[in-house]
DNA sequence: TTTATTTATCGTAATATTGCAATATTATAA
DNA sequence: TTATAATATTGCAATATTACGATAAATAAA
């Protein structure tokens, strides 16, 4: 069959399944790295700098701003993206609520 | 055709994109969420809380253990298994690392 | 040993993801 | 208008993921 209903998961849990898919793929990571590291924005470069074919990137790049969590802005022929920092930081806080749970585990299982 | 050389990335790149992938789907989200909030190891009841097949939990569990974020006990019939800390621990300083980069963009694009 | 219990594995179907060639779209320049 | 340039979309093939029934493996209890 396919997937599980997200249905069957809470609404933070599916938020959260959702940003890590996002990063579940090392293209977008790099993608993301770039666009921090240059401190401005960036558009058709990434092409370059990634080395995956056009459409592949561009089809990259849509899933990251399909979540939010970068911005294409037109100019000319060109477009340029760029991090969405609202929404970065509000995922960071999403994430870290997650990966910050206590660890407790006092039996003698572990 | 499939996926992209992993070779085309760096180690670090991989290992974030890998990380993120475990948590890209509710169920492994779920399980850890769980496996948190009990306060102690846990095997089979998994499938109950989740509402999963058995089958489909086992899986998820393997794919857990195979990147290092739980470890499971056997104790008789039953597995017990509960977060590996030292690995929460070190996931969670790759992924904060990549989280928190600095956003610097100062141009007008964006 | 036989039986019951728990978990893991196998096999397979359904679905999702990834990558790219071809093409369309959009905007600028000539 | 006609090129040119940059990006997006479409269509499709290859692969990966997910889910679960059936079954195997391991252990404990009777």
């Amino acid at each position: 069959m396919g997937l599980a209903k997200s249905e069957m998961f809470t609404d933070k849990q599916n938020l959260i399944s959702s940003y890590a898919k996002v990063f579940g793929h090392p293209a977008r990571v790099a993608i993301l790295e770039h666009l921090f590291a240059i401190n401005s924005c960036i558009c058709g470069d990434l092409v370059d700098v990634i080395g995956l074919a056009q459409p592949t990137i561009s089809q990259h790049l849509k899933e990251l701003k399909n979540i939010g969590l970068i911005k294409g802005n037109v100019e000319g022929t060109s477009v340029c993206y760029c991090i969405h920092k609202e929404n970065w930081t509000a995922m960071k806080a999403t994430i870290n609520e997650f990966l910050n749970q206590d660890i407790n585990c006092n039996t003698d299982c572990c």
